[in-house]
DNA sequence: AAGCCTCTGTTAAATTCTTGTCAAAAAAAT
DNA sequence: ATTTTTTTGACAAGAATTTAACAGAGGCTT
């Protein structure tokens, strides 16, 4: 039917498009063309209205794009009506940080269970939820429909424990290890590599001095 | 002199690179192909040399690239033999996870200070460090000759503190709050928007599944 | 209700990015 | 010392992405 794959190109605006329409509809705006999202947003009016032309014609000619609608349409597209259950592997600084943003779960993310091996963690509680012994994993992620795995450990940890959320049926990885996983093609990663955003940062910091 | 201009698709596989060439460094390895480097890297190996060659011809014909010198020629291009001071503004669990996290000092990104508006947690220590009041910010920033500014508060008040940054001197701002700062052109911002990555991964997901 | 104006969707052009190819440089082998 | 092999750097070809342009659908005004 649609076989028109979508680059990830523009996958990777959506969700600023979809920030700043919550925007708009939170302040009450009804309607609004390509050129006056394109001056917000500080992108051009024609890959705004090439970008959402890609999932289908949400606008029209004359009147421009309902907020509300767009709104809703990205969320769809972005999966955002759906439910995911997580879990969260390191409940050190990083994992809890993450656990307790909870903009998350209003976009349907439901931490669900958090793990860790620090015997010292293990048993208290992070926003409700009890740390478990990674023991527990494999059992967990079967009972309570997982299906994204977090990983906020550090990276001599994290192939090993992606191979375990893998084996047991996790298909999307959320990895902010600074490694590079190596698993099946049907599993999903998305990688937050922190340093990488830094270098970048320096690389231009230093290009600019020059 | 060299005038053109190094695109970002270009140096955002900078890290990369540096990071593999570190482990191969550590492993022993003296010297690599831009063959052998695509086959780890699942690379193109065009593509490894033409990036590379952007910055100069690090190679030699019939031997490849030595890694050692490679390695250190990238650090040099990232800007990574430099010191960079930082301040970190809201010491919740993300800003403590960054502070904690000892890497980026090892690569010359120092914490100098750290600040927070929550009386509970002024004064107290992370890393060594104690945490200031708001109120001392501009003051730091000049006595500690700062270059980076790091946002790990809420949105609400980034761009008050991103203004605030910018108006005593600090022209490059690593931005963890959900929103686009709006600084003058000389300012560099580098985002990291968590939500905006657990989107992209939420749509792959649905993607599939269709 | 007619005509003007706005603004999309679409196609085309321009630009940027990636990959393939190959001569030539240098190493390794004979 | 000569030949063979390896492998880069450069360039060309090919893809993908972005921007520009515009016909026409539809709103808005008089």
């Amino acid at each position: 039917m649609d076989s028109k794959e979508i680059s990830q190109a523009v996958v990777s605006r959506l969700p600023r498009y979809f920030r700043y329409l919550g925007e708009l509809k939170d302040s009450g705006v009804e309607r609004i063309s390509s050129q006056e999202l394109s001056d917000i947003m500080h992108v051009t009016a024609s890959q705004i209205r090439q970008d959402f032309n890609n999932f289908g014609g949400f606008g029209q000619q004359g009147y421009g794009y309902n907020v509300e609608y767009l709104y809703n349409e990205i969320a769809n597209i972005l999966g955002l009506h759906e439910k995911h259950h997580l879990v969260l592997i390191g409940a050190g600084n990083l994992g809890q940080a993450i656990a307790n943003y909870m903009n998350f779960e209003r976009r349907g993310f439901l931490i669900t269970g958090i793990f860790d091996v620090n015997k010292e963690i293990i048993g208290k509680k992070i926003k409700d939820i009890t740390v478990l012994p990674m023991t527990d994993l494999e059992q967990f992620v079967k009972d309570n429909a997982i299906d994204i795995g977090v990983l906020t450990i550090p990276k001599s940890a994290a192939k090993e424990v992606a191979d375990r959320l893998v084996a047991c049926g996790v298909h999307a990885i959320w990895n902010f290890a600074h490694v590079d996983l190596d698993v099946p093609d049907y599993v999903l990663v998305e990688n937050v590599h922190l340093s990488e955003s830094l270098m970048k940062l320096s690389y231009n910091i230093h290009r600019k001095s020059k």
